[in-house]
DNA sequence: TTTATAGTTCATAAAATCGGAACTAATGAA
DNA sequence: TTCATTAGTTCCGATTTTATGAACTATAAA
């Protein structure tokens, strides 16, 4: 199993921050992470938001977070250990993180009944 | 010809933005649109960042930024006016637009050379 | 050892993106 | 009016990305 990959502070781009969060699951995920104070392992998150995700699924989600530099992830033994990033990156993109995950929080609160799409809800 | 669609501000969603914002060409795009103080022509966008894009694409990229709602097109006459919703956009997710746009002037000022994909430089 | 548990990788199907070619819509000239 | 031009959109095939079940790997515990 290769090992895991973590871009450097520096090599972290808006555009795969970015790209990262726009996947509801994984703002979701990110959010956890956040809010928790111990590192939490990916199969926490295999309900998530009321949402079942298949593991290969969330496997690729947290593959995402980590290789866009929002999420670290440590092998612990039997399972993984993920930690946020989000202080390192505010130092260089100073609000950023802050206020996408408020955008976020505002969202959900206002939130209308919307168009779902075709399986959302499997 | 279809015509366009613009979700009302309370249908903004911050998926949406991001997903918008993921793409290097769509944010200078928007980042043209809010610095200029006249609106822009789609036309205006075929070169952008010394790179040449097709309008077949330069168009799918305008379509997506208004159907996220973070940009107004109003046909005038023979071309597009494309002006910016940013400010509406602040006023339900304060802060986020602004942090982004400035977050990636902090990366364009801080720009190292890096990997680039298979034909980026066309 | 075997068994169990947590995650990753592989293979493939489904969805999104890119871009050339054809099309549409408004304008202006003859 | 008709023709030509300009600005943008839509269509469609090729490529790329994403989702997920199945197979696999790694660690720990019995």
């Amino acid at each position: 199993m290769r090992p895991l990959f973590h871009p450097s502070v520096e090599d972290i781009t808006v555009e795969a921050i970015l790209h990262a969060l726009s996947d509801p699951v994984r703002v979701a995920i990110l959010i956890e992470i956040v809010g928790s104070d111990c590192p939490q392992s990916c199969s926490s998150f295999l309900e998530i938001r009321n949402q079942a995700i298949p593991k290969s699924t969330l496997s690729q989600h947290l593959k995402v977070l980590r290789e866009s530099g929002l999420v670290r992830g440590e092998r612990k033994g039997v399972e993984m250990h993920n930690t946020s990033r989000c202080a390192e990156i505010d130092k260089r993109f100073p609000g950023l993180i802050t206020s996408i995950v408020n955008a976020h929080n505002i969202q959900s609160q206002t939130m209308r009944p919307r168009r779902r799409k075709a399986n959302a809800d499997r």
